[in-house]
RNA sequence: GCCGGUGUGGCGAAAUGGCAGACGCACGGGACUUAAAAUCCCGGGACGGUAAUACGUCGUGCGGGUUCGAGUCCCGCCACCGGCACCA
């Protein structure tokens, strides 16, 4: 650790960033926006002390950083990393004469917050505020040239209450699958049969938009099936209808719902079955919740990803989150046992649809699953198994409590074996769960833990679940915790009394499938990946007939096939499908090859294109045709259709909360008493969250807005809404609101929108490097790739749709930076000791030293260690560039003067001088190439995000420098410019007082026209050519630089390390690549 | 399992198909100093060889290929990181 300081940077940076501050020497101006006079930028581009209209202004260049969640933690050296990378290149732009766009802002619900007011009482926003201030406090200190007139935070009324206007914009608008776009609810057409005003006209079915499962859901739920009602609610089912195609609207599909955090999760906050947010387990439970309908922009979502410049694996995770799929959909016939045909409700329900990415196996489709909660189950299990159905399919449970010795130990007070046990069929029944509660039972994480004479036995399934006993003794806090294996009888309980497991077969189809039903959705996700490594189900009893060859299959369910996932049933090819071949084996269906293999691969499991065998008219056809000549057969005869799937699902859009944004939403009911929604007018906005004094959910399980009743009433009888928005509706349009952040008429101003994204860019092109539409940097993490970057993405389609705003994408140009590692390689975190706290390393080497090693380490996009020693490093390349320019005798005096002052002043900083060795001078042609060599590698590396390259060609120049006895004063002052963007207040002392010194005013350095290179400087007269014989490298020649060929062939023939190597050889051939290399061939 | 990315000194890393290891860290030597720190200068891929040079051989995860020439391009593996994961 260095005694002393390199240089000053404790005076010199606050100096220049309150400086900064107090002349908004970084303010952006909008069109028509007046630039004070004597700005610098309004100086460098002409238009200062007037407003200045778009076309005046010059180029936009648009750089946001992805804006922070303000946690009680602060800042970490990971947060600055990407700010460093964007403030470097505002600079780098301002200088080149861009009208640079480079805000800051606060993702600030969340739920920390929340939780701490649930504990304590105190209002998040309290504790919101407070954090945003520390990290203000932060990241101000880092000296990045941000407008803060643009601040934002999620949580300012001014602010969500454009959040929730852009909600009422989806709530007022539909997907037109005709014209592929969000149009407003106005024009929706009603079906015929709801168009009461206007029968006699012919009216056009309203087609479904491509085939969404929530869609056809919530069109039924509506009410707007085929099924007729009585005349006298027209009213209401019109109303249901136009509610079924909102962008935003009600469902009450199954949801995840996580316990522990006391609301439901969207499908990507959920991951490994558990919330993505504090690991806590997840279940699946129907509920009433919003819900943005993203899945009608799956195409152009998935199709624009080819218009933007992001990296291909982001891309390649977007579209596998859309998870398009092309294939068919087959309907096949339904058979009762009993042979005849099945009829419960009308022609519809005659028949299974199935979807199929592999329509040419068909003939190979040899039994069909539905999944467990597929509406047709209950209709069409028969009363009693048909005769000869095998015990194994009657799901029959067989677990043999099969216990695998983990870890062992005597006389103990908790017990636990690994149960390798079948679990099908098995669900805690509530008989057995009174049972275990009067006997102590817990749930601890989802698995069972049972308390039983003194013994605690606990049966766990997946060795991870051993780091929980841990968890578990400090819980229970049982001391001298020994460990012994359960013995069977102990997992015979367990399984007995916990899961109700009686062993004995199912006496019927119905109370078989029941059971299976149950246990399936009794199952959480964490269970489901945990446990069930094997496949279950439960055969139905009924039977389908394969439409393409007349043959009688069995229909199971099992819960390997998803009701969410395209018609929720499959037809089943263990051929050529290892899900459906590992199901077959299990249990004992037939398998049939349909598909061969090339000579030498197994055709049964064989999983990709081959020829079509077994397969009647298929036969001997390549996989895409025999695709093509079975869609078309099943078109013509009505069976089928080409359909395309998505795995994406609608976006679940409330939450359980206080601290997010309220839905502008309130409750009525129509004369049959059926409750329905409606938005509230725009002058109802902002609506703010009531006062509370508790947050947690009420005692029935409402979220903590009902808490509030004089709020959540309303005088006309209405009842407002009390989910609130997720944290993500915050940051789907804030980049947005920079461009216009004060604007209390509109979420921005058309001009400044037009302007900033871009779309006026071509009418001011005075500089070479064009502009780009919509932001044209975009630096964050990776953590981000299919939440926030997906839903900003489809607000924006959906605001362009309706007009609000001019580009068809938020973000062209998007960049992933890296994540920066502990010292020790390993991921930064608390428990691990091995975070570097971004204030510890500023005290020690300042805010630029701080931002050139961030910057150093390796290419923006890397992983890499944080390494104190190399910050040190480029500490000492800072102190360097110092004594280039300032007096070392002038420094003892400097250091005096501090001692004696009572507090830092920066005026202490005039006791330098500037080093002696600075002359205004023209430059030698030496000095002028390593310079001009400078420009060239930095402004190149900086036009490609190289920042670590940039800054050792800077190095360069400073070892160079270093040598010279005369140091030129335009020399230095040009490399000053080169290093402001890295290290702005270093550069902008040393530039004031390199002015001063030589009796000039200081220009503004931010805004000074950034230098170019004179490619004629940088030719050498003499160059040396590596000379290679066979392509082994030998010697090196000096040849002029406009020597020709022959010359240089003549030269290197002559080459004296290389004559060993040519002695007695045959010359064969001479390569010469102009001012590379020679290579020389002898045989 | 599928998709994407990355493998180069003791470490972070450089290298439009053309002298592998720029720049920095760590390390070693020297100057300055009573001494240390700081600073400045010099040296560091491995092996062989030499008093030290010189010089030679090998070397960019592994195995092949294309080329006068491959860290870079092609084919096949291996390892690590990230994402998805019963999506029919």
């Amino acid at each position: 650790m260095s005694s002393r300081r390199q240089y000053p940077f404790d005076l010199i940076e606050p100096k220049w960033q309150r400086a900064w501050d107090a002349e908004q020497t970084f303010r952006a101006f909008n069109p028509g926006e007046s630039v004070p006079d004597g700005h610098p930028f309004g100086v460098r581009h002409s238009v200062a002390g007037k407003p200045a209209s778009a076309a005046q202004l010059p180029p936009k260049f648009y750089i946001r950083d992805m804006f922070p969640y303000p946690s009680g933690a602060g800042l970490h050296v990971g947060h600055p990393e990407g700010y460093t990378a964007t403030d470097i290149l505002a600079r780098y732009r301002r200088a080149k004469g861009f009208n640079v766009l480079h805000p800051m802002g606060w993702d600030s619900f969340g739920l920390p917050a929340e939780q701490y007011a649930v504990k304590t009482g105190q209002h998040p926003r309290v504790t919101t505020e407070a954090n945003i201030a520390n990290f203000t406090r932060q990241i101000k200190s880092l000296g990045f040239s941000y407008d803060w007139s643009r601040e934002l935070a999620t949580t300012d009324p001014e602010y969500f209450r454009w959040t929730q206007w852009i909600f009422l914009q989806l709530y007022n608008a539909w997907f037109n699958p005709e014209t592929n776009r969000a149009e407003p609810i106005s024009t929706l057409k009603f079906p015929e049969e709801l168009d009461g005003a206007r029968l006699s006209e012919p009216q056009q079915a309203t087609p479904e938009a491509a085939s969404t499962n929530s869609e056809s859901a919530t069109a039924q739920a509506a009410g707007c099936g085929s099924e007729s009602r009585a005349p006298g609610d027209l009213e209401s089912r019109r109303r249901a209808f136009r509610d079924s195609k909102r962008l935003a609207y009600v469902s009450e599909q199954p949801v995840w719902w996580c316990e522990d955090l006391g609301t439901v999760l969207a499908n990507e906050e959920v991951v490994d079955g558990k919330s993505e947010v504090g690991g806590f387990p997840v279940v699946r439970k129907p509920m009433r919740q919003w819900v943005l309908r993203i899945t009608a922009f799956a195409e152009r979502l998935l199709a624009d990803l080819d218009t933007i410049e992001w990296t291909d694996s982001l891309k390649e995770m977007q579209r596998n989150w859309i998870g398009r799929s092309e294939g068919a959909e087959v309907d096949f016939p339904l058979l009762m046992a009993s042979g005849g045909r099945f009829q419960p409700g009308g022609p519809d329900d005659e028949r299974i649809r199935v979807f199929t990415t592999r329509p040419d196996t068909l003939f190979g489709a040899t039994y069909m699953v539905l999944s467990p909660e597929h509406k047709l189950v209950e209709q069409i299990v028969p009363q009693e198994w048909p005769s000869g159905t095998p015990d194994a399919w009657k799901g029959q449970r067989k677990y043999q409590p099969a216990i695998t010795v983990v870890e062992s130990a005597t006389a103990g007070q908790i017990a636990f074996g690994m149960v390798k046990a079948d679990l099908n069929g098995l669900v805690p029944t509530p008989e057995a769960l009174k049972v275990m509660t009067a006997e102590r039972a817990i749930r601890f994480r989802a698995v069972p833990v049972y308390y039983r004479e003194s013994t605690l036995i606990v049966a766990i399934s997946n060795p991870a679940d051993l780091d929980m006993m841990d968890s578990l003794r400090n819980e229970l806090s049982v001391e001298n915790l020994e460990f012994r294996v359960a013995s069977e009888s102990d997992i015979e309980r367990i399984l007995v009394d916990f899961y109700g497991a009686k062993p004995s077969l199912k006496p019927s189809p119905r109370e078989a499938v029941a059971a299976y039903r149950t246990y399936a959705s009794g199952k959480s996700d964490l269970e489901r990946t945990e446990l069930a490594k094997e496949k279950t189900g439960v055969f139905t009893g009924a039977y389908a007939i394969n439409p393409v060859n007349g043959e009688k299959i069995p229909i199971w369910i099992a819960d390997y096939v998803l009701a969410s996932y395209g018609t929720g049933a499959i037809m089943a090819v263990p051929g050529h499908d290892s899900r459906d071949l590992e199901f077959a084996r299990k249990f004992d269906l037939p398998v049939r090859v349909v598909v061969q293999a090339p000579a030498g691969k197994d055709s049964i499991g064989f999983l990709d294109d081959g020829v079509a065998v077994n397969s009647d008219f298929l036969n001997g056809l390549p996989t895409a045709e025999a695709k093509a000549k079975i869609t078309a057969w099943l078109e013509a005869k009505g069976l089928g259709k080409k359909t395309i799937n998505y795995k994406l699902r609608d976006w679940l859009f409330s939450r359980q909360r206080y601290w997010g944004e309220p839905f502008p939403i309130v409750w009525r009911r129509d004369a049959s008493g059926q409750p329905y929604h409606e938005g509230l007018p725009e002058s109802a906005l902002p609506l703010l969250p009531p006062a509370l004094t508790d947050y947690k959910p009420t005692a029935s399980g409402e979220p903590p807005l009902a808490r509030a009743k004089d709020w959540v009433s309303l005088p006309d009888g209405a009842v407002r809404e009390v989910n609130t928005m997720p944290q993500w509706a915050g940051s789907c349009w804030y980049y947005l609101r920079y461009l216009d952040a004060k604007n209390g008429n509109a979420f921005v101003s058309k001009e400044a929108e037009s302007y900033w994204m871009g779309s006026l860019s071509t009418l001011n092109s005075q500089l070479s490097t064009k502009s780009t539409p919509g932001v044209d940097l975009y630096v964050g993490g990776t953590e981000h790739a299919v939440l926030h970057l997906l839903y900003a993405r489809f607000w924006h389609k959906v605001l362009f749709d309706l007009g609000h705003v001019s580009t068809t994408e938020p973000f062209f140009k998007l960049v992933n930076q890296g994540l920066i590692l502990g010292e020790d390689g390993q991921k930064m975190s608390k428990s691990r000791g091995n975070v570097v706290n971004p204030d510890d390393v500023l005290v020690e080497f300042g805010a630029d030293a701080f931002r050139l090693y961030e910057m150093f380490m390796g290419p923006l996009q890397d992983t890499k260690p944080w390494n104190t020693r190399g910050v040190e490093g480029v500490y000492r390349f800072l102190g360097r560039v110092w004594r280039l320019f300032i007096e070392e005798k002038s420094e003892t005096a400097f250091e005096q003067a501090q001692t004696v002052a009572t507090q830092p002043d920066a005026d202490l900083l005039d006791h330098l001088v500037m080093n002696g060795t600075i002359a205004d001078v023209s430059a030698t042609p030496a000095q002028l190439k390593v310079l001009h060599a400078c420009i060239k590698k930095v402004t190149e590396d900086l036009d490609h995000l190289r920042f670590n390259t940039a800054i050792s060609a800077m190095m360069v120049f400073v070892n160079e420098a270093n040598g010279w006895q005369t140091r030129p004063f335009s020399v230095m002052r040009t490399f000053l410019q080169l290093l402001a963007p890295f290290a702005p207040h270093l550069a902008e002392e040393l530039w004031a007082r390199l002015h001063r010194t030589f009796g000039q005013n200081p220009p503004s350095l931010g805004y000074a026209e950034w230098p170019s290179y004179d490619p004629a400087l940088l030719v050498e007269s003499e160059m040396e050519i590596p000379v290679s014989v066979n392509g082994k490298h030998r010697d090196v020649i000096r040849v002029s630089a406009d020597a020709d060929n022959a010359t240089i062939e003549a030269t290197a023939r002559r080459a004296e390390k290389a004559q060993p190597f040519l002695e007695g050889k045959t010359v064969r051939k001479v390569i010469i690549v102009p001012k590379k290399m020679v290579n020389i061939v002898v045989g």
